[in-house]
DNA sequence: GACATCACG
DNA sequence: GACGTACGTGATGTCC
């Protein structure tokens, strides 16, 4: 940085920020934040910064910048403005909280102590342009960090764009897929298409595409309105002849200039180290305590001379130690072990973390066994270390790594925590706990009281991020856990825990019981301030060991019928295959989405658009029926193969795989806190998409079966979500409707359609069918048309009346996208909260978010029901010789021994139809019904 | 590892 | 400053 720059000129690089769509993309991403001490709002510039920093500690080797500058726009008036007084006319004026956070952003640019630059008169743009066409001219390279579509001019010749959302480059060919020419005669589609944000004129009636032809076709587009004449479309013609001037204005207006004055050079734009203290400064004075943590962290990590003073309000509790992984013990004999049990004893809680071989929690062996008892206060005790890993050697004569000495035996370090851990007065803290829980039930012991900091999270912040250990003390202690990559390797590489060598494992280990322990002790304080304990009590804290029980029971297949079904599968599909190379006229991968749409579209010229950001063609299940209906032959046997290649890939072949070989079952595994509704999630393997719509599928499911001497019981709640929304949003006509028992659909088209429920059109039920689905998802006619596959405009008049018949409905929507917006969340009948981040954003993504908050108190309000009832099953079955296996949304699967199917049903039955009291009086009945068989088919 | 596709509620 | 279209999931195969 001392060292005199040379001259800007080949060999630089120069990044050029497009600041107002950082200022921009962070306001709308964030909820409205303001500062603490005086309620200055932030949200805006804590997004900037926050973008900021990820931009300046990316890793990008070679291709770093030798200089960067944020360019911004200087005011909304414009030498634009001159050329055409409507220019950007339309554009809102900045929303009210988002104004005082303009000259903040400069002053967090120049913190970062990156070049930060505007200029009177100018938009950023045109800075932007002069500075690309200057440093090219030198020599150098150019990078514009922004996805605005009128930047895209630049473009070539060393100049080339990077979305800092995706992360990825746009160069010619991108800007060629967007705009049908390359970049030098994208101004020429641009004048002409116009621009409805910017209204920016063009000529009306053409758009990107159109524009894009014309330009192609005349070269540019000059010459275009020269021979405009000769046009063959007559509308097209007159259009282009009587805008002509028009058409020019607005190529001034899109047209970016080389020659924008610029009162610096390009060399005092070279990049320039953080100043540590200034930047601590401001980020400090913002309130950021997180990222504040992380940028005293980075840069004291590198130069720790620098950070003297740290900032006043780092986010690390004053009282806590900081995190020290020196100072994690490594328990190795009989006494220190002893002395740990004691400890827990006196603190009356312990954080518990397991380590073990594998990710399978029913064959993973233990290598280790991580507490701790206060903040800072962690030991390691290794149990299952062998001698390997990059340790090299090892191996005893059977090929079988040998115990490294020195560890207690696993035995002895068991029955000394056993009495701690089942000890009701004994607080076991744990992040994801139902993982821990299943190793040590394999070993005896079965962990109680339980404390989970995933799903504190959860009950806390479903919806704003994921839960997993890692991301959460790096949000709420500012701390970097080591990576477990450091010490296994990845790839084929890859060993497991058990052969790191101890002195490694250990902090990395005991890190995780120190870490679980401070977000415990952050999180059990804001759960009432927050209003989320009962959720957290009652549906979240209780499920961990109802789940384990579950996953540990397994459920029995029969793995020979699956073979059996994979090998006809494949016969089907061969015979499919051959029939569908004579159709095609050449063999080709039926698998592949790219090789199919290319002979269906590009060699056979069927008609069916492109579609998405990759160009590809959709070969969609959607697309291809439309194909078949018109008679097309290959799409029918492309839909036909599919359907066997999936039953066959994800299920038949795969579910065989997944056979314990201790149990002999198959043993699937619950997210708790994956989805964001309150919803689990099944993996490893799903059993929540076992097939079930087509008869072919079906049968899948005849190979799970019940235990010699036992039947499967599926209990189902029959329409819970439509029965919720009828409840919540207060609709009379179909919470009668619930109450006599009358078929819903065939009730809800009867009001519509002022036909008798008597003799109902089976069409006129299925449309009614589709809106009550729809209403539950957030409906728009584009979604109803095309699922019902009608025109668009009859969908919209379906909802328009079906709002008139059912306002409460559109209360209700409108009433929960009211509570989203000034939230930040919506909550469930039973108080789960769930954030809705982006329901303040504006344009089609906020469609999405609005969507989702509808829903997520429907959906959400079922997934609790069920968590209530499975949370009290095993009670209400404890006498019965019958188990709970599986949940399936609003499914619930049994495996009872013959004799006690009936009385398995009666319990089972009043536990679910009674689940919502006592926290919700529902105003709807809720109607579980009952199947029985041998197998999963039969019984559901 | 991203994308397209498709299985479920 | 552009953005795609019913909500929520997970697994598989292709292709880069």
């Amino acid at each position: 940085m001392d060292s005199i720059s040379a001259t800007f000129g080949k060999g630089h690089h120069l990044h050029l920020i497009d600041g107002s769509a950082f200022i921009f993309r962070a306001y709308h991403a964030l909820p409205p934040l303001t500062r603490k001490s005086d309620g200055l709002p932030v949200g805006a510039v804590a997004g900037f910064c926050n973008m900021l920093w990820k931009y300046v500690t990316d890793e990008r080797g070679s291709d770093a910048p030798t200089h960067a500058a944020v360019i911004f726009d200087h005011s909304a008036k414009t030498f634009r403005n001159q050329i055409y007084s409507a220019y950007k006319a339309n554009r809102p004026e900045p929303p009210e909280d988002l104004r005082p956070q303009f000259p903040l952003t400069r002053d967090a640019t120049r913190a970062f102590n990156i070049a930060c630059i505007e200029t009177e008169g100018y938009e950023a743009d045109d800075i932007i342009a002069a500075l690309s066409c200057k440093a090219r001219d030198a020599g150098g390279r150019v990078t514009i960090v922004s996805s605005d579509k009128d930047l895209m001019q630049l473009v070539g010749d060393g100049v080339q764009m990077l979305d800092p959302i995706k992360g990825k480059p746009i160069d010619r060919d991108e800007v060629f897929e967007k705009f049908g020419v390359w970049p030098d005669r994208v101004v020429d589609v641009q004048a002409l298409a116009g621009d409805a944000v910017d209204n920016v004129p063009g000529a009306p009636g053409i758009g990107i595409k159109t524009a894009a032809q014309l330009i192609t076709e005349y070269g540019d587009l000059e010459t275009l309105l020269a021979r405009a004449g000769e046009i063959k479309q007559p509308k097209r013609r007159q259009t282009l002849i009587d805008h002509a001037d028009q058409i020019r204005i607005s190529k001034r207006l899109v047209e970016l200039d080389c020659n924008t004055p610029l009162d610096f050079t390009l060399e005092s734009l070279e990049v320039r180290a953080p100043d540590a203290p200034a930047l601590l400064t401001f980020l400090s004075e913002m309130e950021f305590r997180t990222l504040t943590a992380r940028v005293a962290e980075r840069l004291g990590a590198e130069a720790p001379a620098v950070v003297s003073a740290p900032p006043r309000d780092a986010p690390a509790a004053p009282d806590l130690p900081p995190i020290d992984r020196a100072a994690y013990e490594t328990v190795t004999d009989r006494a220190a072990l002893d002395r740990w049990v004691q400890s827990i004893r006196d603190t009356g809680h312990v954080a518990i973390d397991t380590e073990t071989t594998g990710l399978d929690e029913m064959q993973a062996d233990l290598a280790g066994i991580c507490l701790a008892v206060a903040p800072g206060v962690a030991c390691y005790i290794p149990v299952g270390h062998v001698a390997g890993g990059d340790a090299g050697g090892g191996d005893d004569l059977f090929g079988q790594s040998a115990l490294v000495a020195g560890q207690l035996p696993l035995a002895q370090v068991l029955a000394a925590l056993k009495p701690v851990l089942e000890d009701d007065a004994i607080l076991k803290i744990g992040q994801n706990l139902k993982y821990d829980w299943k190793i040590l039930a394999r070993h005896g012991i079965r962990m109680a009281p339980l404390a989970d900091t995933m799903l504190m999270s959860y009950a806390l912040n479903a919806g704003t991020h994921n839960h997993g250990m890692d991301e959460l003390a790096e949000r709420y202690l500012a701390h970097k856990c080591i990576p477990i990559k450091d010490l296994i390797g990845t790839g084929k590489a890859q060993i497991n825990f058990a052969q790191v060598p101890i002195d490694k494992a250990a902090p990395y280990a005991a890190e995780d019981a120190d870490v679980t322990l401070r977000l415990y002790r952050h999180f059990a304080p804001l759960l009432p301030v927050e209003r989320v304990t009962t959720v957290y009590e009652t549906t979240e804290r209780p499920i961990v060991p109802v789940l384990a029980e579950m996953e540990m029971a397994g459920i029995r297949i029969d793995s020979d019928v699956l073979r059996r079904m994979s090998g006809s599968f494949a016969q089907s599909m061969a015979g499919l295959e051959d029939e569908i190379f004579a159709l095609a006229g050449q063999r080709f991968n039926v698998g592949s989405p790219k090789q199919l749409g290319e002979i269906l579209f590009d060699k056979m010229g069927l008609a069916g658009g492109k579609t998405g950001k990759t160009g590809a063609f959709s070969t969609s299940a959607d697309v291809l029926e439309d194909l078949a209906a018109e008679g097309h032959d290959l799409p029918s046997r492309i839909l036909d193969w599919r359907q066997i290649a999936k039953l066959k890939s994800t299920y038949t072949d795969a579910l065989p795989t997944f056979v314990n070989p201790e149990t002999g079952r198959v043993h699937t595994s619950y997210s708790i806190a994956g989805a964001q509704t309150g919803r689990l999630a099944s993996t490893d393997p799903n059993l929540q998409n076992i097939p079930v719509r087509t008869e072919e599928g079906r049968r899948i499911r005849e190979a799970f079966i019940a235990a010699e001497g036992h039947r499967l019981v599926s209990l189902d709640y029959s329409q819970i979500e439509l029965r919720i929304l009828a409840h919540v949003a207060d609709i009379p006509a179909l919470k009668q409707a619930f109450r006599d028992g009358i078929d819903i659909h065939a009730m809800t088209a009867s009001q519509m359609f002022g036909v008798p429920v008597e003799g109902m059109d089976p069409m006129i039920r299925r449309r009614a069918k589709a809106i009550n689905f729809g209403v539950i998802y957030g409906i728009s006619s584009f979604g109803l048309s095309r699922n019902l596959r009608i025109p668009r405009a009859e969908a919209q008049d379906f909802i328009d009346t079906y709002f008139q018949r059912f306002p409460e409905i559109r209360a209700y929507m409108d009433r929960t996208v009211a509570d989203a917006k000034s939230d930040g969340s919506v909550r469930t009948l039973f108080g789960r909260r769930i954030n809705t981040p982006g329901i303040n954003a504006s344009g089609p993504a906020a469609g999405g978010a609005r969507r989702a908050a509808i829903n997520a108190p429907i959906q959400g309000a079922a997934a609790d029901i069920i968590r209530r009832a499975m949370v009290r099953m095993p009670a209400a079955i404890a006498g019965l010789p019958a188990r709970m296996l599986l949940q399936v949304h609003d499914e619930l699967v049994f495996e009872v021994r013959e004799d006690a199917v009936d009385d398995l049903i009666a319990a089972a039955r009043t536990v679910m139809e009674g689940a919502a009291e006592p926290a919700v009086r529902l105003s709807v009945p809720l109607v579980v019904d009952a199947g029985v068989g041998a197998n999963w088919a039969e019984a559901h």
